[in-house]
DNA sequence: TGATAAACTGCAATCGATATGTAAACGGTT
DNA sequence: AACCGTTTACATATCGATTGCAGTTTATCA
């Protein structure tokens, strides 16, 4: 590995001389000329990790989410990414893939000088972002911290959800979840339930975990073809259900509606087209992003929060044949 | 935040004893519980820009992928996380995007100390990852360079789509890719070419632009509806011409026959499912790792390429129905 | 008991880059 | 010739941790 040392004596100066051309200071024109010729021969590229522990900043922003198979992540990722880029940063992307180790563990290293933010969309280890003193912004989960997050109006979301299935004239409704609570599921849950007995239609509550793709939903096909609408806490376990009940030769929506939650890509091209209650994930990744870089400028941001609206789209696995 | 020296000082030893505790070697159980007591109380952490340096190692492996929103990148990069892991180090991901500059940067910044060692599915910028001095290995793609690479058996996979076409009986086919053309793309064209010329079948090629999640696609539903038999270059495109189809009218597999590629999860679940010639993903993240890892460790591995075989899924988007 | 090895700990150099303080050289003024 | 502000460049300390070397203490064995 080639170092500014070998580049300044390649070129006769001091590596402050070079360090200097790299980061904009006093250089003169011939000594700029020869510093440019030996960074060229010797294709010197700065260490970023030594620049790093010296400035601590590195221009990257860390993003960690609870797991990557289930688009919306991805979905997020690439705004956010688009965002960051627009501003000078880059975007690293840690999977915690449910495991509060790894969390942790991405949590301290990236804290640790590697990135100058973190985004999360993993709530499991709340108190850790309090305690590591670089700027953190959570979105679509809340943390229990004190840390600014991004979320949608999931309450309002689950009443549309129960709003649409009662319109599509359903009433042995199922609330479809996973063990492992988030703030985000449980506020949909709860938006969906409140309207329920509202308006006076009994609900079931059925958790299935999502390890192997929701392997145990297999299962329960009889127990889900008993129900006539279906609310799926996100697109990906809707996919997995209509699935599941077609595989057991129920009709969706004709004997069971099912709707979902995110509007992920995939909802839209669905052979039916799969109903879903719209996060404006974009503005998510968007508004996140914008926060975060406020933070990192040295703003203190606490108790500045979003609460992104949220809409119901209604496509063919509700709205009759 | 805390260093090393705080808790030295705290703890009444020196930092390199502090060290030591870390990273294992001789020290005192006295000591030991004296440095145990001060980190728990300041909270320390190891900075690992600092140890990265130190070290010359992170324990950080990189995986470049060109895109995040087609799901076979997440899924290869779940089982490559899944191998690092078991193996001690972290995964971080990096989403070129589709942009040159922005691999080339992720490259220099990862070989510049961040990581260890590089897993990439681009191809975009073969000469850089021959110049930057750490362990690369190619996966799906092949780089211009001597690095490993671990693809699949594309060639042969391009024949299987076309013998499950005709074997459906379908004579109007059609190859449906992208205009940057990757090395896996071309092959799986060139085979499926070959067999059909050997074949004496006619075969188009239409190209679309997989920006704005093919938006190109619905501007040529005329002209995909003029073939019986269609080949994706993935399984994700074979998911938007189906959909384009279906909007049309046309009934897949009655009207055209779809067949793509890489088997990822949705092909399963897609009604009606599609029919694909699998790649083994997890195999492929296996491979790639273990090769990473030999390299890492220091063996010197110029010419050892992995081609894995390929299976054909005949599902129900070509099976008559 | 004395010799020798093993266990333990600290000092200081090091990783590669940045930043501060200092100083030489510039043409021009007094 | 002393002084000016400005530009240019170097020496050196620093970031937070690791590590070789050396020194001290404790354990082991003849």
């Amino acid at each position: 590995m080639t170092t500014i040392h070998d580049v300044a004596q390649r070129a006769g100066v001091s590596g402050a001389t070079v360090s200097r051309f790299f980061n904009g200071g006093y250089v003169g024109a011939p000594t700029r000329a020869a510093i440019e010729k030996a960074v060229q021969e010797l294709g010197y590229v700065p260490n970023s990790v030594a620049r790093a522990l010296s400035k601590k900043s590195s221009h990257v922003v860390g993003l960690v989410v609870p797991s990557i198979t289930n688009p919306f992540f991805p979905e997020l990722a690439h705004t956010v990414e688009e965002e960051c880029t627009k501003r000078g940063f880059r975007l690293i992307l840690c999977n915690a893939a449910g495991s509060a180790d790894k969390e942790t563990s991405f949590i301290e290293t990236l804290a640790a000088g590697f990135a100058d933010g973190i985004i999360t969309s993993t709530g499991n280890c709340g108190q850790e972002y309090d305690r590591i003193g670089i700027p953190v912004v959570s979105v679509d989960r809340e943390l229990g911290s004190g840390a600014p997050h991004v979320t949608s109006d999931n309450y309002s979301g689950g009443r549309m959800a129960f709003g649409c299935l009662q319109r599509a004239g359903r009433n042995r409704l199922l609330f479809l979840g996973v063990p492992e609570e988030s703030t985000s599921q449980r506020r949909r849950r709860e938006g969906f339930l409140d309207e329920a007995q509202r308006a006076g239609v009994e609900t079931d509550v059925l958790t299935v975990n999502e390890e192997n793709e929701y392997a145990g939903l297999w299962e329960q096909t009889d127990r889900l073809a008993s129900y006539d609408g279906i609310f799926a806490w996100n697109d990906i376990a809707a996919v997995e259900v209509i699935r599941a009940l077609h595989q057991s030769g129920k009709r969706v929506p004709a004997d069971v509606a099912v709707i979902g939650f995110d509007d992920i890509h995939i909802s839209r091209l669905f052979i039916p087209s799969i109903s879903t209650v719209a996060q404006r994930i974009s503005e998510m990744g968007r508004a996140a992003t914008e926060l975060l870089m406020r933070m990192i400028a040295g703003e203190r941001l606490v108790g500045v929060d979003y609460l992104l609206g949220v809409e119901l789209i209604e496509r063919e696995t509700t709205t009759g044949s």
